[in-house]
DNA sequence: AACCGGTTTGT
DNA sequence: CAAACCGGT
């Protein structure tokens, strides 16, 4: 008959706690939140402290700061507000919980396993409290749990991985922004976001991040709609072309959460993009493939946790990284290496936060296999740098060019940022663009490839011989194969 | 989601 | 003589 317990958390008020889901629109925990008919909390929490979450970036901090601005104001136009704490997840989560007598809490699904530790003992103890908790999919298209192979096995490969996540397609369409949200709880402590000192101070580098970004919800969804009107019909032909200026550049925009993969499989449906839009299918499979290998590196982490410090393939494990070469690798990240195309890229991130994914590998390949720098070292600087940087991504991708990862490019696979530089930018658009002592002083012959034509004055001699280095990578990396009696690979016992 | 050196093929 | 092809790394 009468349930007081039951009936106890109606009028609580409702908490949604946001954290990589920073949208109004198809956000399950929010609407969930907007219908619970009780007063609703929305919180973002500043973790740099709990174990296995990977303290933010220089440059996602810039980013954050710009998404928490944004969402904070669409919820302000909207009679919301947004709640800003830091500290430990667990410990804030649940005192803010008490503070509000919470009845129920609502979350979308982190997959990091730092994350997903943090999310337990939160729901463990919510749940002690005879609090109501509740988590919903909404950042991936496919739950790692439920793409496996026909022996079980979490998938190694891409293909097949992809081919079977699509088996559950169509994924569920998008969810309006909220039609109305129940307001907040009056009186409740926020931080302020300028205390959270995300901006950098002195130096101001982010001049170029500002000028090429727009972050939050309506930055995303403007990114997307030129994407579909003036990209996407040159997608697949020009896609590796860093000058082309056909990518999609979502990427941080999925990072933080601002448009979600659900969003996006249904923005490229025939339904969505209408007949007269003329859009090739190819494209269209090319450009979701990419969200599908943004699906399998989260898979990947999701079975492997320590993807950014563990090799997939143990027998990577015994690769004899030498000492680093630190001016090398000053070189690197500065882009003096004297390779045209690899300092473009590494420009482009320093100014940008961003490099274009045929860049990426080739700069990658340049340090792990020219250099012969650990994939980890390169990883940690693209985490400072890069605006989309995630805990799956970034590693898996490191992992992927330096050999030890899954589905990974074979060992003796070693770029040529010369030959890589002649068939993808052609004609030196995109060197011009970021090194301007290239740019008009070259026949487009040598823009590659300077020192071939006796050098450049301002411009560096490249630092090591491509052709020599290269046989030094292909010779230590057979050398690990002869030594390594260990040729299993992949995902440790979970 | 390569590169390289050597060989064969095609005009 | 350049492009295509091939096998090995």
């Amino acid at each position: 008959m009468f349930r007081p317990n039951k009936m106890a958390h109606i009028d609580k008020p409702t908490l949604v706690w946001l954290r990589d889901d920073l949208r109004l629109a198809d956000n399950p925990a929010l609407s969930a939140g907007a219908k619970a008919g009780a007063p609703l909390v929305v919180v973002y929490i500043l973790d740099a402290m709990s174990e296995g979450i990977r303290p933010l970036g220089g440059a996602a901090r810039w980013w954050l700061n710009g998404s928490l601005d944004a969402l904070a104001r669409n919820l302000a136009a909207r009679g919301q507000k947004l709640v800003l704490r830091h500290g430990p997840a667990v410990d804030v989560l649940l005192d803010l919980a008490t503070e509000i007598e919470v009845g129920r809490v609502f979350w979308n699904r982190r997959y990091g396993g730092g994350a997903r530790a943090v999310d337990a003992a939160i729901k463990t103890a919510l749940k002690d409290r005879d609090v109501a908790v509740e988590s919903f999919q909404a950042n991936l298209l496919c739950e790692p749990w439920t793409v496996r192979t026909q022996a079980g096995d979490p998938f190694r490969v891409y293909t097949p991985f992809w081919k079977a996540c699509r088996q559950h397609f169509p994924p569920r369409p998008p969810l309006p922004v909220p039609a109305s949200m129940p307001p907040s709880v009056d009186g409740l402590r926020s931080d302020a976001l300028a205390d959270w000192r995300l901006l950098p101070e002195k130096p101001d580098w982010a001049g170029g991040l500002r000028a090429s970004w727009t972050p939050g919800e309506a930055g995303a969804a403007a990114r997307l709609r030129t994407f579909l009107t003036e990209r996407l019909p040159d997608y697949a032909a020009h896609r590796d072309e860093p000058a082309a200026d056909v990518s999609s550049r979502l990427s941080p925009h999925l990072r933080f959460g601002e448009i979600s993969p659900f969003q996006l499989w249904h923005g490229v449906s025939p339904e969505a993009l209408g007949e007269t839009a003329k859009i090739g299918q190819a494209n269209i499979d090319k450009f979701l493939s990419e969200i599908g290998w943004r699906e399998f590196s989260w898979h990947l982490l999701f079975h492997q946790p320590d993807l950014a410090t563990r090799n997939f393939q143990p027998r990577f494990d015994a690769f004899p990284w030498p000492a680093v070469n630190q001016p090398a690798l000053v070189a690197w990240q500065q882009g003096r290496t004297g390779i045209p195309i690899v300092d473009a890229g590494m420009r482009e991130l320093w100014q940008t936060g961003f490099m274009h994914n045929r860049v990426r590998m080739i700069v990658a390949s340049f340090l792990v296999k020219n250099l012969l720098v650990d994939w980890r070292i390169g990883e940690a600087w693209f985490w400072d740098t890069l605006v989309d940087a995630d805990a799956a991504n970034n590693p898996a991708s490191w992992q992927w060019v330096a050999g030890s990862g899954a589905d990974a490019a074979p060992y003796f696979r070693v770029f040529n940022p010369v030959l890589q530089g002649e068939k993808f930018d052609a004609d030196g658009a995109y060197v011009r663009t970021h090194v301007p002592e290239l740019a008009g002083l070259l026949a487009k012959q040598w823009i590659h490839a300077p020192w071939k034509s006796g050098g450049v004055a301002g411009y560096p001699d490249p630092i090591v011989d491509l052709g020599a280095t290269r046989e030094r990578a292909l010779r230590a990396f057979a050398q690990m194969r002869e030594d390594g009696a260990d040729f299993s690979s992949g995902f440790s016992e979970d």
